[in-house]
DNA sequence: CAGTGGTCTAGACCACGCG
DNA sequence: GCGTGGTCTAGACCACTGC
């Protein structure tokens, strides 16, 4: 669409855009060293901050990371496939086959008070005890972490149970509690945020700068209604693509009036 | 968490994590204007180039946004919300409710190469000749951008129908096309991706920089497996939040070895 | 050690929105 | 006109990496 910037574009912009071609041309390929900040310096005949303004937004757009003491690369874009509703039933295959590609952290696992965006999907006070389990998941081959992941279960629930201690369950989490409390799962409900990252998010995923994180709150409830657990996703968004399918339910409805949608 | 960074933190670290603490505690709030860079400047003692790299952190964290001539001010932080698996069955009230709030403006209506990325999930040779109907969607009340959209219809379903004309049409495209054609939904597939914008998404959506977007591209198959339609979104990633109730299934399993998500 | 990106400065001029 | 943020420069010094 924007192709070839007219001369009243800033420099950096022009820039900016000259690189970001070459990337889409494959004339730098992924993985690929990016000519040094003077080296463009001179290529371009324009100032370093000007050059490093432009590379800037390359990085904000999450085509190239840059690397202190080494260089500036072309970014991967690899993404691992995640899955919607992938806790239970059926999609237990997919997860399965996720989960043993990556290797559990138990980061915390005990009681805490419950943080205040967590408090508000459960229907409770601020800094209430609950239980805790705070976990940091990372790709068993290449090391890289992959989610940082919380679980939060009312005192009721898990209270004096294995769950308050730091160790790995032995079977997900959701069996367990059905099995310790004897309640059953029966309603879920997500909710999916794109957010910029904190700088703890962006350290412990060790996220480029400008990438996105994507962040899932996961509430499940019994039969009455009543919550059992609220787990939080915060995944690298831009290593991550989420994959869900579903059958169309066949009901016959008054047709809406004009949703496009 | 981290709270108070040590003299060692680089400057403009220090001036962002000083606005952003005066940001969450409230004496600065949602839509109230920063003081201007010159003032920072001579509050922090520190050059306008540093202070202003340490708004550009505020500003990549999507905490503030800057008008040129105006100020730099907090940003609201209201999230829109978007019903997963919406298009159908009986999370239609909810969507109809939705829509209600937004305007469509239909830019395109006729037939076009598809997109490669489009190509790609319909299993197609990217520019091969399909249907294609791009909208924008701005709420009622603010006029403000909330959407990309397109539909990607195959030629054998919708050439020569008024799905081809830039009309908005008489209800839901789903049910036009199961009319059309006697075919009916059965599966369709969902991919969600968080990422920067290209440039003129982030012109058309009004995104400040730095503002990631969200990116689903949805896939309608009949029972046969052959694809009715494929639609994407983009939203602006930071003005949505996506819900998606489901019941728990309570399907008997082997339980998997060790996965605690 | 040399080469890389990261931080910081002082200062200039431009473009925008408002009164 | 005035105050705002946006662009751009020349140059300095620091910090990290690998040879």
């Amino acid at each position: 669409m924007t192709e070839g910037l007219g001369a009243r574009a800033p420099k950096y912009h022009r820039v900016a855009d000259a690189l970001r071609r070459e990337i889409r041309d494959g004339e730098l390929a992924p993985g690929q060293r990016l000519p040094a900040e003077t080296t463009l310096v001179e290529r371009f005949r324009m100032s370093l901050p000007t050059i490093r303004q432009a590379l800037g937004v390359l990085r904000a757009e999450g085509l190239i990371e840059s690397r202190h003491g080494i260089g500036t690369f072309v970014k991967e874009q690899r993404r691992l496939q995640r899955r919607s509703r992938g806790r239970y039933g059926s999609a237990r295959d997919h997860q399965k086959l996720l989960t043993h590609h990556l290797r559990h952290d138990i980061v915390f696992a005990g009681r805490g008070p419950v943080p205040s965006h967590i408090a508000e999907v459960m229907g409770i006070d601020p800094g209430t005890e609950v239980v805790i389990r705070r976990r940091h998941l990372f790709d068993k081959d290449t090391n890289q972490p992959e989610e940082i992941g919380a679980s939060y279960l009312p005192v009721e629930v898990a209270g004096g149970t294995f769950l308050e201690e730091p160790t790995v369950v032995p079977k997900a989490l959701f069996l367990c509690v059905e099995d310790l409390t004897g309640r059953h799962y029966t309603r879920a409900r997500d909710q999916w945020i794109a957010r910029m990252p904190t700088a703890d998010e962006s350290s412990i995923l060790e996220l480029p700068t400008g990438a996105p994180v994507m962040h899932v709150v996961h509430v499940a409830r019994d039969e009455d209604g009543d919550v059992l657990e609220v787990s939080e996703s915060i995944w690298p968004a831009d290593r991550v693509i989420v994959i869900d399918d579903y059958p169309v339910e066949q009901e016959a409805e008054q047709p809406a009036a004009a949703s496009e949608v």
